[in-house]
DNA sequence: AGCACGCCGACT
DNA sequence: GTCGGCGTGCTC
């Protein structure tokens, strides 16, 4: 049964009541999608009234453009440069809401607020009215005033007396006559043409679902946050729970309990986590799919799904960072799902963070949100500890699933063979599951065959031509591929720089060699190589977790996208290739986040009623990730990292901030960065670092310079940073990206 | 983002 | 002598 949902139309549109309306004669200022300072003043035309939030038409230069009227105009520009609005578009003006929280985006990433705009117009098509198809029906009265009838049109006229309207190719097959004969019927005024569109509507979400019955914590976590929904005001919870407590299920029942307040809902999913997998789970709860928002939409899905949510059809969203930036009027809750996640942080033109702008998003609308996690960022929990955010803690396993039992592989102590990678305990303990037919999964969080080819004739290194970085042997592909450009080349015979042949050899594992390893230990085995390049969209995905549940695979070995979401009950083996990996660049994450990742690859072992093992191969098993990740202690782990960034005045004790220059030209670059080093103000609570060469000093054929601005948490980074770029030229060759709470330092 | 304006290499 | 390469700068 489908419940109704009275949620309310959308606000009468009332100009000439609105606050900054404009009418004839006036100025205004529009907000275009590009990288200007401000909005631009316009006219507005006689007959026009405009309100803040109208979606405009104007002249730019020499073309007509989309904008947004976000307020008076300055009256900066003289009078006779201003152009006239062209027009105002039929579509629900951008709330209040939205265009406050652009503005409050813009200010805190430092990028210009069209730029912002621009993630909350990225909907191709949307704002232009609806495609509409043509069909014909039996006009009224047509019987009485008849053409002359041939022997064609009578039989058009026997299918379209049940009265349903038909495109036109469809009447003229039912009937078995040319197209031609419905437009004769159609000009004679028999057939009446009818506008429709062809376009989904959205399924109404069915709140009363027969459900499992909840927890005692999840029902206590689930009506802390309803409570909040109904009530409203914003709040900011972190529903904190191992794989497997039922998360999903709280914040679904919250989620319903704002859909039956008649408030949209938002929930954040890190990339295209929209598995099939969520979805179903989705579609059990809510007896529909919900609508999907992610950045490789279809343009008309992105047209229908930003309409929806316009127009208040859209009640529930579930997406990627970019929904964020959805026109939503109405919306009470946002959950950010796997909070902790780096892919919620967008590093391209307006670099921000997803899951900490939604806390923004709920603050200014002034409605909860949802932080979920098992292994909650660093920044989040001090935002607990600090009292800012609320913590529903869900601490127990469901139905009979144990946390596994991981064990470190000392690989000073148990060494593989000469060339080998994996120790002889990993493979007598992926042997013994072999024998149990059980599968194991092996995991190494690097793509290819090997991360470095050198000459060993003259000791050359194969390198990126655009980047600073080591091409990486991609054996199956027959190709070098750099990973930060996506340049490739076919693997050279001979060596490029001395010329010796076969003198190539391949240093250091990726996935690729792990699978040849494994093939030559178990050739009886069946192999499933998982990672992003084999991989290649959801349908290949879809086919290989398919496999794998099918018992179709013995051994997985997979990069980090076998490290979330599925449960394979047969899966009882976690075999982690190099625990050490993530901790040798010196990001100041490194620790959290191999944290992190191990932690969510040790889940995929034993979640049915097989107990699972995870065994991890490290040189530093003393090491302070490694030993949280042994005694399962998260929070001891969390502490002593905190103590630490406190120690430094590092995030979340301090705040950072990372400026990269970049130019095809290093020599115009490094006076560039010689000169802004001089001119950066001076402040007692504001230290800048550099400049010194970015981690990845050449990309895509632009040499990088960066400096890293650390300041303390009560400073304000966003202006000092833009006091201090107000005083520099930059070359138009220079580009400069401010990266305000960074996250990649590569 | 477009689009024009500008100043240096290979062509009818 | 021009056509056109894309670096640079502007759009109310």
């Amino acid at each position: 049964m489908t419940t109704k949902l009275s949620h309310s139309a959308s606000p009468e549109r009332a100009p000439h009541a609105l606050k900054g309306a404009a009418a004839g004669g006036e100025r205004v200022g529009v907000l275009l999608p590009l990288a200007l300072s401000g909005a631009y003043d316009y006219l507005v035309p006689e007959g026009l009234r405009l309100a803040p939030g109208d979606y405009v038409t104007v002249p730019l230069g020499p073309r007509l453009m989309v904008g947004v009227v976000w307020g008076p105009g300055s009256g900066e520009v003289a009078d006779k440069k201003l152009k006239k609005v062209a027009d105002r578009l039929d579509v629900p003006p951008m709330p209040e809401g939205l265009r406050k929280f652009t503005e409050w985006v813009a200010d805190y990433t430092l990028s210009p607020p069209g730029m912002v705009l621009r993630l909350a117009m990225r909907a191709p098509g949307a704002l232009e009215p609806p495609r509409l198809c043509t069909a014909y029906r039996l006009a009224e009265g047509a019987e009485a005033v008849l053409p002359k009838m041939t022997p064609a049109r009578t039989r058009v006229l026997d299918v379209a007396r049940d009265g349903f309207a038909r495109r036109s190719g469809e009447l003229a097959e039912e009937a078995g006559v040319s197209a031609g004969v419905v437009k004769g019927l159609a000009d004679a005024g028999v057939l009446e043409k009818v506008a429709f569109t062809t376009e989904r509507g959205f399924d109404v979400p069915d709140l009363e679902v027969p459900r499992p019955a909840l927890s005692a914590a999840q029902s206590d976590a689930a009506a802390a946050i309803g409570t909040r929904v109904e009530e409203g005001g914003f709040e900011t919870f972190l529903l904190d729970g191992v794989t497997g407590s039922g998360k999903t299920e709280v914040y679904f029942e919250a989620a319903a309990r704002a859909l039956a307040a008649g408030r949209q809902v938002l929930i954040l999913l890190p990339e295209i986590a929209l598995t099939s997998q969520f979805l179903d789970r989705f579609e059990a709860r809510f007896g529909c799919r919900p609508a999907e928002w992610h950045s490789d939409l279809p343009a008309r899905e992105r047209r229908r799904v930003w309409r929806g949510v316009a127009e208040g059809r859209a009640r529930i969203v579930v997406g990627a960072r970019s929904a964020l930036f959805l026109p939503f009027a109405e919306l009470g809750l946002i959950v950010v799902d796997e909070e902790h996640e780096i892919a919620f942080k967008q590093d391209e033109g307006v670099h921000y963070n997803a899951r900490d702008m939604a806390v923004v998003r709920g603050s200014l609308g002034a409605f909860p949100v949802v932080l979920a996690s098992a292994t909650p960022a660093l920044e989040t929990m001090a935002n607990v500890w600090a009292g800012r955010y609320r913590h529903l803690v869900l601490s127990e396993r469901h139905g009979a699933a144990q946390m596994p039992d991981v064990f470190a592989i000392d690989m000073r102590a148990d060494p593989p063979e000469r060339g080998r990678w994996l120790s002889p305990r990993l493979v007598k303990s992926m042997a013994q599951g072999l024998a149990k037919e059980e599968q194991s999964l092996l995991f190494l969080n690097r793509r290819g065959y090997a991360p470095l080819t050198l000459c060993r004739s003259c000791g050359h290194r194969l390198e990126c031509p655009q980047c600073d970085s080591w091409l990486v042997e991609h054996r199956f592909r027959k190709e070098l591929a750099c990973h930060h450009c996506g340049y490739t080349a076919p693997s050279p015979k001979a060596c490029p720089a001395c010329g010796a042949e076969d003198a190539l050899v391949a240093c250091g594992p990726g996935v690729e060699r792990i699978a040849e390893e494994v093939t030559e230990l178990f050739p009886e085995a069946r192999v499933a190589l998982l990672s992003s390049d084999v991989l290649r969209g959801p349908a290949a995905y879809r086919e290989a977790v398919r496999q794998i549940e099918e018992h179709e695979v013995d051994i997985i070995i997979g990069t980090q996208v076998v490290a979330k979401g599925h449960n394979f009950p047969l899966l009882t083996l976690v075999g982690v290739v190099d625990s050490d990996l993530g901790l040798e660049n010196g990001d100041l994450r490194a620790a959290e986040r191999t944290f992190q990742l191990l932690h969510q690859v040790s889940g995929r072992a034993g979640r049915a009623e097989k107990p699972g093992r995870v065994l991890m191969q490290t040189y530093m098993p003393e090491h302070g990730v490694m030993r949280a990740l042994l005694s399962g202690d998260r929070d001891a782990f969390l502490e002593r990292e905190a103590a630490g960034r406190e120690r430094l005045g590092y995030p979340p004790y301090g705040r950072l901030a990372g400026i990269v220059l970049s130019s095809p030209r290093l020599d115009q670059l490094q006076a560039l960065a010689r000169d802004m080093a001089r001119l950066a103000p001076l402040s007692e609570k504001i230290d800048v670092l550099g400049p010194a060469p970015a981690p990845l000093a050449l990309l895509r054929g632009r040499h990088r310079m960066r400096f890293l601005v650390k300041a303390r948490r009560e400073a304000h980074i966003q202006g000092y940073i833009a006091q201090w770029l107000a005083q520099v030229q930059i070359p138009a060759a220079v580009r400069v990206a401010v990266d305000i709470d960074p996250y990649n330092f590569s």
